[in-house]
DNA sequence: TATTATAATCGTAATATTGCAATATTAAAT
DNA sequence: ATTTAATATTGCAATATTACGATTATAATA
């Protein structure tokens, strides 16, 4: 019990629910944002912008990161990651064309 | 400790999160995805079309109803009720418009 | 009114998430 | 080799989510 059971639903519906719970937290959704907008690769202050406790904002990033919304270099001291704009491009049409598909006439 | 600080971000973030939220579950989806490809409005079934119990079922859409994506009649006997166009294509808009801003030129 | 079918609510167990203090890594600079 | 600055990891407490059995509410029908 307490488990989702992503067995019994299908790939595309369980990679869908999977990315938009990378979106479901206002930290990662700012944490996005901020670095989607940036002009180049960040290297720091994450922290002082979100303002979240530094092992938090880790956390969130390693989230980010696990679904392939990042590419760059992680480990060490300085940090230098980027959007990977092509998983990017991905979840945008993915969620896009999960919206498009509405078949409806009544209410 | 534990909740989600919601007041140290920023309106936009925050309802973007509680959108994602709803859509963070393969149930979600699925129920969501089967509702917006019927005809006229469901009225039944559902338990049998996702495979969790009327409970789980039950729970469900009510997260679903609380972001106001369905619309309809919700008590009694027999359910009827479908997508709410006004806010499924709000969604789609404010999930589109938040995956259009890069301004990335580096890795 | 009693029955029946359907959905909501309650209660609870199992698991996941969020957040941070303390600590450990890492790699550059001294 | 030490120190230093930046990030990752660990461990844990608080809270949220997921799931379902049992029960209750609802409204149509016999």
């Amino acid at each position: 019990m307490g488990t989702t059971k992503t067995h019994i639903f299908s790939p595309k519906h369980n990679e869908l629910a999977r990315a938009a719970k990378v979106m479901a937290h206002p930290a990662r959704v700012a944490i996005l944002e901020y670095i989607s907008k940036q002009e180049g690769c960040i290297c720091t202050d994450l922290v002082e912008e979100i303002g979240l406790a530094q092992p938090t904002i880790s956390q969130h990033l390693n989230e980010i990161k696990k679904v392939g919304l990042l590419k760059g270099t992680f480990e060490g001291k300085n940090l230098c990651y980027c959007i990977n704009r092509e998983k990017w491009l991905e979840l945008q049409h993915f969620f896009n064309s999960f919206f498009s598909v509405i078949h409806q006439n009544c209410c």
